[in-house]
DNA sequence: GTAAAAATCACCCAAAAGGATGAGGGTCTC
DNA sequence: GAGACCCTCATCCTTTTGGGTGATTTTTAC
């Protein structure tokens, strides 16, 4: 969510940017009044280009930033356990829900109640600082965490 | 190709639709010279606006193959997509989802809503014989669907 | 042009997952 | 024996997922 911030910001910039030329431009080089259809035109077509350019930026980057991080060539192997805090208990967990097994799975398989399976995810999300369990997985591995 | 002609030409037609009006906006409504930069930033911001939806339109569906196969050489995408039947559309949602975004994240990256979304999932979970997403993305890999 | 497939969206419902907090018991160390 | 962890479980509440169904539009294929 933070890159549409950026985006909106910088395309923002460059329309008041435009605008600001366009003024000058009004000003100083062209004041073809009766023109003014031409005018309009100009400024339709450059900004409509400007939309589309600004529409593919907007739709084309966001993808691509999170498939940087998601491959990393040379994961950290020995960024382990201690360095987050992971304890054994919520590494088995982890391990579990990697391979797909829901909440209610991992209790039987692990002989807990649902509750402390959940508590241990919950702990998990926030030490691997995400929000969802398939951004965990794929943080524990790229963490070195989990095999890939 | 046809709808690409059939875009274009009511883009066209929307254009000039937009230049006429603005044409008798000048001589009927407003004759706010002096409000030139505000006219122009109208125009500009329709214009973009207009000009990002036809982006979105027109080249809204090439992009994201185009990423998917430059950051991956060689997905037998074709082959397991249609031996089980996956469509383009749910393989995109797919790779979202194997990101670890939400459905309402895939939505809004995508520009579709949530429901649509669902559904995509919906028919991606039976469509592999899963019934989570976790196990969704590891059978998507396994079955080279998705990069490991 | 028609028929099939794909894409879009809606509504309903149930289950799962996630967030916050508290609490009891166990172990280990200083 | 106090403090620091860890493990366990609970309760309450919200959000997210998943399942099912139906409908409309768009695209593709023949």
């Amino acid at each position: 969510m933070k890159n549409h911030w950026s985006n909106i910001l910088f395309y923002g910039l460059t329309l008041g940017l435009l605008l600001a030329s366009l003024q000058f431009l009004q000003y100083k080089w062209v004041l073809l009044k009766s023109d003014f259809e031409w005018y309009g035109g100009i400024i339709a077509l450059l900004f409509t280009v400007l939309g589309i350019w600004a529409g593919q930026q907007w739709k084309g980057k966001k993808p691509a930033l999170v498939e940087q991080t998601a491959q990393h060539p040379f994961p950290p192997r020995d960024v382990n356990m201690t360095a987050i805090g992971i304890t054994p208990r919520e590494l088995q967990v982890l391990q579990l829900m990697a391979l797909g097994h829901s909440n209610q799975e991992i209790a039987d398989l692990l002989f807990l109640s649902l509750n402390t399976v959940k508590t241990h995810i919950s702990n998990l999300l926030s030490k691997l600082d995400v929000e969802r369990r398939t951004q965990a997985i794929l943080k524990a591995k790229t963490l070195g965490l989990l095999p890939k």
